[in-house]
DNA sequence: GATGAATGAGCCTTCATTCAT
DNA sequence: GATGAATGAAGGCTCATTCAT
């Protein structure tokens, strides 16, 4: 994160701003729980130790244990930051296109492919966290195919659309296959050897997309 | 598989056959494969230990490094077993299906949700080793998304059908779109709280491939 | 060592201070290591556990990895700390000499028996590690055998001492008989199930070297 | 040893001699002591397992147990039979060389550098049995310096020869002297990264033999 | 707050030993 | 006799957690 405070503990001037030696509680969560999505990334799910996320952030070993009580509550709270953070991105989306249904599942379609959110690091991330999910609850409950919201959103957006005409069929079924379109492009993103990029990973979700509103959307995007 | 020895260590029936003590090389890898499968599924990838492995099988602890070396070994072989059986599942139904290429589509949408290869165990492993691929190159080969001839396959088909008439567009992304569908919806199986059955995941399938080939596909399946 | 601390873990008196909880890096390492002579000495190489040398020390298990990260790790060490210890006795010795070549040889076989270099644990060791030694490149040159500087220095000396007309013959060969007897009567030191003295291991060594330079050593030592 | 029997089992001619398949008791014993000094040597004494012996033997894993109940047997006879095979070695130079007491010297002193005794492989061996000698009574009992009868018969030669007038000084002192330059002169052997040869060897102990009796050795052997 | 030494449970791995074939 | 699969104890190593400083 471009954001995080600088970890080096030792750059005090007399009058310069007082080193970050003691830093607000929740900026030094947040390093914590950066510098763990990128250790997972980076090592693995399996293999990330605390020592590797205190390393990735600068810090000391105990720091951790200090700001979470235990590795399982840093990992949990890791996942509800990241859960937190996606939830935010697609709302505001959504949001900020206004009440039109068309434009509101570009919107959607988008908002899981923004640089802020579909970087690398937290694509591996919640890959890693999907593979734990099947038993772990607490994991589980917060993958995306269990936001309900989500879903409600997608299905009601597909239904309109299929009432005003756009298309036809099943809005439930319609709204599934575009979430799991784009959850099949992150995995895509993830786990080739040789991924395409985020206007390709766009495309074919558009492609989805024209599929099902032809008149709507092209391969390309909104229809002009 | 349905072949498979009962890994229940303590299911003998007083007249049954003793389990053998010693069984053959391959017998023994296969059968602690199985229990990786298994283990996997229930304690996920990070907390899988061969300790567990070995009681899943009923065997000792030293056995499986007698027949596989290392954890590290027994996990890859794993999911080569596991990508082999994956294959041979999708080549064999694609060669019963004969020359047509609707019914090789058709085919290979089936063939993915086939109960020998779709139990809840199969699933929960593939996701975990999805998880772990990020940062294991020697996994991430073994993916779905890394399959080129699946994904030749897959395109070769929307291809002739294309060019037949049965729709229009990029036959890559079309058939990326249908891949990824696949995978999406296998992840749901998975991962969903509450997941549907075979039936709506076939139905979601065929959902996503009546949009591209409306003459060709219904939501319930090929078009008479 | 003399002044390492003592590794009893329960000889508190009551008035005593309490054993320091937290020991500076190098003072722990240095407890460690004497706690690996020890013990080789006591248990001999190949059952050295890294159990044992914890216990020896009064120390947990993992603080021994914790500060060598490998058993290879700290047995090298070790070595490489007894190589260093005796390389110090001798030179240092040879510089209390002075330049007369009679006295250098005198200190030099003397060197080798001092009490705080020839005491029953170090030889133990030192001998446990010739064992290894031939398959163990990193051992062997730490061997007696291979320093080259002692050679020399002995060489040295053994050559002025026949070109000042004290014996006669060749003095590479002369001193690598007195090199071998020193390090034969150490093995008799360990391995001899009543071991002689130090009186008499000297007394052997003075034999050897009266042999060669009648005039200046008699079996009792510097001849007067 | 070149006249261990042939491992290959499966060389069987109609009339050819029976195929060792069923070797004689002694024989695989011989050959598994034979393996053992063989793997002693190559790997060290702390890593020989017994599935290296087999190995090196050719041979199967149970076997080894079959014949020597346990691996410390094992290492035990195979200690024994290094010194039965060094005992009738110099016991039969001394028988060899008659009466006068420096032929009989000079057969002790040549015995020690037999080629059938002082291989590579065997000086390994011992040298890893003395490492290992400080804590097992048993080993220490084999070892060369606690082998009274050799050094009763070397202190009676000196004492004979001092008798003679060849030379002067305490015969226990200089019997000891003699057999630790031997004892060392083998540690070089084996400890040396650049070790010399068999003619340096002994002429290292003739040298020391030279330096006790001048009148009946030289540097290069017997004075003709 | 922050650090890093210290602890100890648990894991992977090795290997001597047993035993059915 | 001979084989090699199977067992289980024990060792090296990792790492989450604690705690004195």
């Amino acid at each position: 994160m471009s954001d995080a405070p600088d970890p080096t503990p030792d750059a005090a001037a007399p009058d310069a701003p007082p080193p970050p030696r003691k830093l607000g509680r929740d900026a030094r969560r947040q390093q914590l729980i950066e510098a763990t999505i990128e250790t997972i990334a980076a090592r693995g799910f399996a293999r990330t130790t605390l020592t590797d996320v205190a390393r990735m952030a600068g810090l000391s070993h105990g720091l951790v244990n200090f700001h979470f009580q235990s590795k399982d509550k840093l990992l949990t709270e890791t996942l509800l930051y990241l859960a937190e953070e996606y939830r935010l991105n697609w709302t505001g989306a959504l949001e900020a296109a206004g009440p039109d249904p068309v434009a509101r599942l570009d919107a959607m379609l988008r908002a899981d492919f923004e640089p802020a959110i579909c970087t690398p690091s937290r694509l591996s991330a919640w890959c890693a966290f999907w593979g734990e999910a099947q038993c772990r609850p607490m994991y589980q409950e917060q993958c995306g195919s269990n936001d309900e919201a989500y879903i409600a959103v997608m299905e009601s957006i597909c239904a309109r659309m299929i009432a005003a005409g756009d298309g036809s069929g099943d809005p439930a079924r319609i709204a599934r296959v575009l979430r799991v379109t784009i959850e099949g492009v992150w995995l895509d993103l993830m786990t080739m050897t040789k991924p395409y990029g985020r206007d390709e990973a766009l495309g074919t979700v558009y492609t989805c997309a024209a599929a099902f509103f032809p008149g709507r959307f092209t391969a390309a995007g909104l229809r002009a």
